[in-house]
DNA sequence: TACTCGTGGGT
DNA sequence: TACCCAAGAGT
C-alpha cells in the first residue's frame, strides 16, 4: 500500500472512529441473518416459540464447545430428557454417560442440579428475567443474556468470544483482552435493538463464527465492513489483542487396567467436584511433576498382580497442563480383592461390552484403548 | 483477579 | 509440531 492510499485509508478510518457503529448496524446484520440464516437443530424461525429448554440446553452445551461438536450430543440429550421435569428426574450417573466426550463436566453437574431447583422453586419453568436465571446453577451472565434475549424475547446483550471480537472490530478496541471486556460488554449494548434482541445477538455469533473469523476474516462478505474501523485501518486481523501466555506444565502418571478373567475392567469414580468430576476412571497414581519407577508406581496399584508395562505411553491435552500416562496392565481372576487404598467403594466392574454409554472422559477412552492394544 | 475446568479442529 | 480457539462459569 502506498503512503498516500495509507493515510486516506486512516483518514476514513477516523471518521468512522467518531461516528461509530451504530443504529444502523443492528438492521444491517439483521438483513444479513435473515438472507442466510444457518439450521440448526436448536433454533427458531420468525413463526415459531421458542422452547426455553432447547435454548437453555444448547447454551450450555456451546460454552467454549464448537457447533460441530455440540449437534450430535444436543440431538441425544433432547431425545433422552426432553423436558425440566424428564431431566430432574434421570440419574446424574447417566446424564455424565450422555455428556462424556463432551468436556467440562461441571456444566452436566450444574444442568442436573439446575433441573431439580426449576422443577422444585420455578414450577418447572425456567424464569424469564436475566436476574433470576443469574441466581441458577451454570448460568452465568451470558447464558442469563442469552435465554432471556432467544428464549422470552427480552432486551439482552449475551457477549460472547465470537461478540467481544466483532465488536472489538468494529469499534477498534486495541486494549488487549481480559482488561477490555467491561468495555466491549458496554458497546455491545449500544448496538443491541429493542425488538429481535435474540435474533440480533445470534446473528453477531454468526458473523463471528463464520465471517469476522479470528484469523484472515471475510471482510469483502461482511454486511458491515463499511462500518468496520479496524477493517479501515487495515488492522483487523491483530484484534483483539490478547496479553501472553505462559507454558503448559506436563504431568505424569501410571494408569492400572485391571482385566477380569470374565471381561470385566476395574473403573473407579472420581471425586465429585474439580477435574473430570464424578466421571470414571482407570486407577491410577497420583500425577506427578516426574515419571514414578515402575516398582515405585505398582505400590499404588489397586489389586496385587503381575504388572505388564504396555508400550507406549497415552499424551492428552487439557486446558492448564499436558497429561503423560504409562499404562500398565494385568490379568486377574474373578475373585480377586481390591486393596483398601484403591478405595474400593467407589470403584465397579464393568465388562468391556458396557463402556459404550458410560461416564467416561476421553483421556479415560485413550487410556483403556491403548491398554487393550495387542 | 487469576486460575480451574475438556476436547477436537484449524492453521 | 505447537500453538490457537470455541455460543463461559465457578471459585
Amino acid at each position: 500500500m502506498t503512503a498516500v492510499a495509507r493515510k486516506q485509508r486512516s483518514a476514513r478510518a477516523e471518521s468512522l472512529i467518531e461516528t461509530k457503529a451504530g443504529p444502523q448496524t443492528a438492521p444491517a446484520l439483521l438483513s444479513w441473518y435473515d438472507a442466510g440464516n444457518r439450521d440448526l437443530p436448536w433454533r427458531y424461525g420468525p413463526d415459531e416459540t421458542p422452547d426455553p429448554y432447547r435454548v437453555w440446553i444448547s447454551e450450555v452445551m456451546l460454552q467454549q464447545t464448537t457447533v460441530k461438536a455440540v449437534i450430535p450430543y444436543f440431538e441425544k440429550f433432547l431425545q433422552r430428557w426432553p423436558t425440566v421435569k424428564a431431566l430432574a428426574k434421570a440419574d446424574l450417573d447417566e446424564v455424565l454417560g450422555v455428556w462424556a466426550g463432551l468436556g467440562y463436566y461441571s456444566r452436566a453437574r450444574n444442568l442436573y442440579a439446575c433441573a431439580q431447583v426449576v422443577a422444585k422453586n420455578h414450577k418447572a419453568k425456567l424464569p424469564r428475567s436475566e436476574t433470576e436465571l443469574l441466581k441458577l446453577p451454570g448460568i452465568g451472565p451470558y447464558t442469563a443474556a442469552a435465554i432471556s434475549a432467544i428464549a422470552f424475547g427480552a432486551r439482552a446483550s449475551p457477549v460472547d468470544g465470537n461478540v467481544e471480537r466483532v465488536v472489538a472490530r468494529l469499534f477498534a478496541v486495541r486494549e488487549p483482552m481480559p482488561a477490555s471486556k467491561p468495555r466491549l460488554r458496554a458497546l455491545a449494548g449500544t448496538l443491541t435493538p429493542n425488538k429481535r434482541s435474540g435474533d440480533f445477538a445470534q446473528a453477531m455469533m454468526d458473523l463471528g463464527a463464520t465471517v469476522c473469523t479470528p484469523k484472515r476474516p471475510s471482510c469483502l462478505m461482511c454486511p458491515l465492513h463499511s462500518q468496520c474501523a479496524a477493517h479501515a485501518l487495515g488492522i483487523e486481523e491483530t484484534l483483539p489483542g490478547r496479553a501472553i501466555k505462559g507454558e503448559r506444565p506436563v504431568r505424569y502418571g501410571s494408569a492400572f487396567l485391571v482385566l477380569r478373567e470374565d471381561g470385566h475392567l476395574l473403573l473407579r469414580q472420581r471425586p465429585s467436584a474439580g477435574l473430570l468430576g464424578a466421571m470414571l476412571e482407570v486407577p491410577s497414581t497420583a500425577w506427578g511433576e516426574a515419571w514414578l519407577a515402575k516398582d515405585e508406581a505398582c505400590r499404588s496399584a489397586p489389586v496385587h498382580a503381575d504388572w505388564w508395562p504396555v508400550a507406549g505411553n497415552v499424551s492428552h491435552i487439557f486446558t492448564h497442563f499436558r497429561l503423560e500416562m504409562q499404562v500398565f496392565r494385568a490379568l486377574v481372576p474373578s475373585d480377586v480383592q481390591l486393596h483398601l487404598w484403591a478405595e474400593p467403594d467407589r470403584c465397579r466392574w464393568l465388562h468391556r461390552r458396557d463402556l459404550q454409554g458410560s461416564a467416561l472422559p476421553s483421556v479415560m477412552k485413550k487410556i483403556i484403548a491403548h491398554g487393550l492394544k495387542e
